[in-house]
DNA sequence: AAGACGAAAGTGGTTGA
DNA sequence: TCAACAACTTTCGTCTT
């Protein structure tokens, strides 16, 4: 093995002067100064590759890694793409000549990558898919999910007959209930600039179709976002949680619309713990009535006993 | 003046015959 | 296919802080 060290700027604590550096030595795995020779840090990890390359194509051929696989991209981000400038792999500038050559490579790599209507349909539902995504602030995670859905629902071939739009809502709407942080067929309408029948039914159809069989949202999956819109301290919201859960005990959520228990639970919660916010404040956020919360929180104060001192 | 309360009527979706 | 139904909303007048 070479012996690579590599110049560190770090100080040591020995003799501490800013012009000293530091040095890795990955043949001792240590880390030493420069200066006085002290050790600072001993079997530090090599970052670098294990094999040695003595040549471009050496190099390219042992390397592993690339860029990542993802499914947010119709064909995975694995295909090849030729880039702008006219520089060879050395980045040495391509001849005059050859550079009409390259332009049409270029475009018919463009034209290639997305050739038949499929793909060109997944093209066009994953960049609609990520902009309501970025819409509702979603992360990467969950468009990876979708996207993962939407190509079964294509696979399938469940989408004629419905707009791309409204599978890829729905995509989204099933992604965000997988991964437990579920939006509402409100938010997911409204980013899509879709009506909300029309994404709950085709969620529906897609959900059946792929055996997509979700348990129904609980309330307590929507404690965390509508607390932090609210500005609550963790403790209320892990005393709505601690409501919540004795209210499913008691059987009083079933058949209630998750996000009115929510929203009753954070009411209180932001009550008993002094911590208040409006029944009209957490109605806003939570996309309900204040009239719904009166019953949900009434109905939860009286069976769990719980004394609300307004 | 703002917030909470509750009654009454209306809406959209599910269920079961 | 249609009526019954429960949950939820809208609206509004009243009470409380």
């Amino acid at each position: 093995m070479e012996e690579r060290k590599v110049e560190y700027t770090e100080n040591c604590p020995e003799c501490n002067s800013t012009s000293t550096s530091v040095s890795r030595d990955y043949e001792r795995a240590e880390i030493i100064c420069n200066g006085c020779g002290l050790v600072i840090d001993e079997k530090i990890i090599d970052g670098g590759p294990e094999w040695r390359a003595f040549d471009h194509e050496q190099r390219m051929k042992r390397s592993r890694t690339g860029a990542p696989m993802t499914y947010t991209i119709h064909d995975k981000g694995l295909s090849t793409v030729i880039d702008w400038r006219n520089k060879d792999s050395y980045g040495k500038d391509i001849p005059a000549r050859k550079r009409a050559q390259i332009y049409r490579l270029r475009k018919w790599q463009q034209r290639i990558r997305v050739s038949n209507a499929t793909e060109r349909n997944l093209a066009f539902a994953l960049t609609e898919l990520d902009k309501v995504a970025s819409r509702l602030s979603l992360p990467k995670g969950i468009r990876e999910q979708a996207a993962i859905v939407y190509r079964k629902a294509v696979e399938k071939g469940l989408i004629r007959g419905r707009s791309i739009e409204g599978v890829s809502a729905a995509a989204l709407y099933a992604a965000c209930r997988m991964c437990s942080i579920p939006r509402t067929l409100d938010e997911v309408a409204d980013a899509a600039k879709l009506n909300r029948k029309e994404i709950g039914r085709t969620y529906r159809f897609v959900a059946r179709e792929l055996d997509i069989n979700l348990k129904p949202t609980t309330p307590i999956e929507y404690v965390p976002r509508f607390g932090s819109e609210l500005n609550l301290s963790g403790k209320t919201q892990a005393k709505a949680i601690e409501v919540l859960r004795l209210a499913m005990d008691k059987e009083l959520t079933s058949g209630r619309g998750p996000t009115g228990v929510a929203a009753a639970a954070i009411y209180i919660a932001s009550v008993v713990l002094g911590e208040r916010r409006t029944q009209r404040e957490v109605a806003d956020v939570a996309g309900v009535t204040e009239v719904t919360i009166r019953n949900r929180y009434k109905e939860l104060a009286e069976k769990l006993k719980i004394d609300i001192v307004i």
